[in-house]
DNA sequence: AGACTAACCGGAGTGGCACCCCGTTTGTCA
DNA sequence: TGACAAACGGGGTGCCACTCCGGTTAGTCT
């Protein structure tokens, strides 16, 4: 890779985790070029579309998220998710999106670190046979997404994970 | 309302049934008013922006589905909601963006119609007391969001009612 | 250092979109 | 039947994602 390649490369992501933080994922990729001071063919050429430009974006944050799995018991990791996706306007529709197209590095991750957890669990008897972490995550995709970011991301969650009965 | 402005806005409604239930909420306006044979300025003139038109689109359905209420438990409602969440795309995203911005018929029928149902389950010790419907509401739209119009959402919605306790 | 070349760049273009303006047509009702 | 308000839609605006291609540049090899 050529010096002003990784020099653009890294201005288009700095640009675009800028944008995103303050407009969500459907952030114009336009402005993001013009912010980042390249034109919009340099931005397509790093990144192939919208979503390849997203997992970038994403990509430090969920390793950070999956680092911390070691740390923390399942319900108190899924919440970070809920609450990370519901403060990164658009994760969650973005990781969606990524699952119903193609593999994303994001999601393995999730899955990777989210699995363990919940194997763990299931151990020691506090969650019950047949729940796979897919279910799980993409429970928790659906609720960050549906409460766009507001706070009842982690009730709506708590909620589900407890199930409705007394 | 003159008798042509009637027709075409049958005609758009008509259109707009067809093309979302062919690709979605997030289809074409504009080739709704083709389809329709109108200009795109009376689809406009009828239906100020997408969410108005999805609205329309969806209000018979949600009513009938509001009607099967009082023959259903709880549950199975929820159930018919997500079913009917999933296979009609974008509903959920539709009703999600209305209760964001403006207060949406389509809501307010469902939240009476499962209110009611929620307070009978509630009194009779299915349900704990502190859930409210719109948590439920929420949820399930959550979870036809991020299944789109896969099978899953009957189970997750199970999973999420039923808890992950043994 | 100089020259070569493949990699890279971005302005300009394409086709599509939502939404609006305004001159023209049409239904209605006296 | 004539007048007029209501409704129509072609065409326009400004935005978007994404692509093409002629010019430029960084790295390499002598």
């Amino acid at each position: 890779m050529r010096s002003d390649a990784r020099r653009n490369y890294e201005r288009i992501l700095a640009a675009a985790v800028a944008e995103v933080a303050a407009t969500g994922a459907d952030a114009s990729l336009e402005k993001i070029a013009r912010d980042a001071g390249v034109g919009s063919a340099t931005l397509h050429r790093h990144f192939a579309n919208r979503q390849a430009l997203m997992e970038a974006v994403f990509h430090d944050r969920v390793e950070t998220l999956c680092a911390q799995a070691g740390d923390l018991t399942l319900t108190d990791w899924l919440r970070a998710v809920a609450e990370f996706g519901a403060t990164t306007r658009g994760l969650a529709a973005s990781l969606l999106a990524a699952g119903a197209t193609a593999d994303s590095g994001c999601e393995a991750m999730l899955t990777d670190a989210g699995g363990a957890l919940l194997r763990q669990a299931q151990q020691s008897g506090e969650v019950r046979a047949g729940v796979a972490i897919t279910d799980l995550l993409t429970l928790v995709n659906a609720i960050s997404l549906a409460t766009q970011d507001g706070p009842e991301a982690i009730r709506l969650l708590d909620l589900a994970l407890k199930g409705v009965a007394p």
